[in-house]
RNA sequence: GGAGAGAUGGCUGAGCGGCUGAAAGCGAUCGCCUGCUAAGCGAUUGUACGCCCAAAAAGGUGUACCGGGGGUUCGAAUCCCCCUCUCUCCGCCA
């Protein structure tokens, strides 16, 4: 959510802002609204501000043992006005929160102008692409070919977008999630969590899911919980609603979790293999920052994540997405691309995001300033490190061999019980 | 799932229709005192929004907020209803 104030006062910049992200918002309705909204509510302060004399001076002669009617009459007829101004504030303010809530965030300075994931400029690239002396196989053929992929099964249990990994194929994810874990939380200095896997609708609207995207996510019926599309939701609802002291930021947080996502507008699209699942595994790092370090916060957060890549020696670029690429929330984004020599593409296999202060606006997450004793939004940052279903496709399709046994990396084998290669199952 | 008890400021905890944005204590900050530390003394100590003033800061003023929502009343932290959460006991359960 956007400072109501600053959007006030800079409404031609937000505009230009906006439409630079591809987006045709009519910020004469915020105007509208905001206008309305301002007129009842004096009105219906200043009624509220006489009752309360009124009430008072009632008391008072009450006391005093005497009669007060003309005044309860009196302001009979104001509470039932302020009853009236109540109801069409309460309608007014829902229409403008609403649209408040649909309203992007504005692009960091830094973020170049562009339409789409075409226009990202490349940052930075690490490694090289491997050099195979045979054609290098896509990771569900690979993954079939040894055994530890199964698509067939998963989509028979549950459906289409669900896989079912067998043996050093599971092995593998879940020696993945404890090396990213432990890199982040050992090394790095961040503090683990184990979040709930499902939360309230009051933690998706508190980073942004809701309302805008509700139909992707997937939702228990009957209750009010939802399947967390990624950890950033229930992590960054932590400090939902709190002030933190200023000495405690920049907080770090890891998690791994599972997440679900119903992929609503992308049928069709990725539906070989591992890449776009309903649910898949993700290790993700989260940070509250004062706002003044928050862009370099950003710049460790996003180190933080390509070291993965880097420790199990795997080549990849980061970009920068433009304006017309950036997320709804986030001010300014990296995407971490890892190299898929099966499918001869990079693919996205991080995003480390800057949200500023507007996840930490709808969230009430706050901290209190030293010096001023002022409260102040803190800024919310979060990166994942990394999708673990996409680490594993990089590492079938990077560390192929021509016989189709995959070797495991390097930094890999204590978390594989010192298993070094993945050979076809006899 | 059943029965009961609760939810108040950074924390503990009073208040149970008007004198309460909220006692008291703790903590914190500033000042005094002090060889140092401790103790002591004094002051300050919520958030949001509107309006006034203003370049801004500071300040002034109004409104709202005592788990959330609704109701009763001239007036609600206080009374009534619904919901959520916490605790205790019982049941069930990995």
């Amino acid at each position: 959510m956007l400072d109501i104030r600053f959007v006030r006062e800079n409404i031609d910049f937000v505009q230009k802002k906006l439409a630079e992200r591809g987006q045709d918002i009519d910020l004469g309705r915020f105007s509208r609204l905001d206008q309305e909204r301002r007129d009842i509510l004096k009105e219906v302060e200043t009624l509220r501000g006489e009752r309360n004399t009124v009430s008072k001076e009632v008391g008072q002669r009450k006391k005093q043992k005497e009669d007060a009617s003309d005044l309860i009459s009196k302001m009979g007829a104001v509470s039932a006005r302020i009853k009236e101004l109540d109801e069409s504030l309460k309608e007014t303010e829902a229409l403008f929160d609403e649209f408040l809530m649909t309203i992007p965030n504005v692009p960091h300075e830094s973020v170049v102008s562009g339409t789409d994931s075409a226009d990202n400029p490349v940052v930075r690239e690490w490694g090289e692409k491997p050099v195979f002396t045979f054609e290098p196989k896509p990771h569900w053929e690979t993954g079939e070919f040894l055994k530890v992929l199964d698509f067939a099964e998963g989509a028979k249990i549950a459906g289409a977008r669900f896989t079912l990994y067998r043996g050093l194929g599971a092995r593998l994810e879940r020696a993945l999630i404890n090396f990213m874990v432990d890199l982040h939380a050992v090394e790095h200095g961040y503090t683990e969590v184990l979040p709930p896997f499902m939360v309230n609708s009051d933690s998706m609207r508190g980073t942004g899911q809701l309302p805008k995207f509700e139909e992707d996510l997937f939702k228990i019926e009957g209750t009010d919980y939802y399947l967390i599309p990624t950890a950033e939701v229930p992590v960054t609802n932590i400090h939902r609603g709190e002030i933190l002291d200023e000495k405690d930021l920049p907080v770090y947080y890891v998690a791994y979790t599972p997440c679900f996502r119903a992929e609503a507008g992308s049928y069709g699209k990725d539906t070989r293999g591992l890449i776009r699942q309903h649910q898949f595994n993700k290790v993700e790092m989260v940070k509250f920052s004062r706002p003044d370090t928050s862009y370099d916060e950003l710049e460790k957060l996003t180190a933080n994540a390509e070291e993965v890549l880097e420790r199990l020696n795997i080549h990849f670029r980061t970009v920068d997405l433009c304006t017309g690429d950036l997320g709804f929330s986030a001010a300014k984004t990296y995407d971490i691309e890892v190299w898929m020599p099966g499918q001869d593409a990079y693919r996205e296999i991080s995003s480390c995001s800057n949200f500023e202060d507007f996840q930490a606006r709808r969230a009430e997450i706050r901290f209190r300033r030293e010096e001023s004793g002022k409260v102040e939004f803190v800024h919310t940052l979060n990166g994942s490190g990394l999708a673990v279903g996409r680490t594993v496709v990089a590492i079938l399709e990077n560390y192929q061999q021509e016989d189709g046994s995959v070797i495991i990396p390097e930094a890999l084998i204590p978390y594989m019980n010192g298993v070094d290669r993945i050979t076809p199952a006899v």
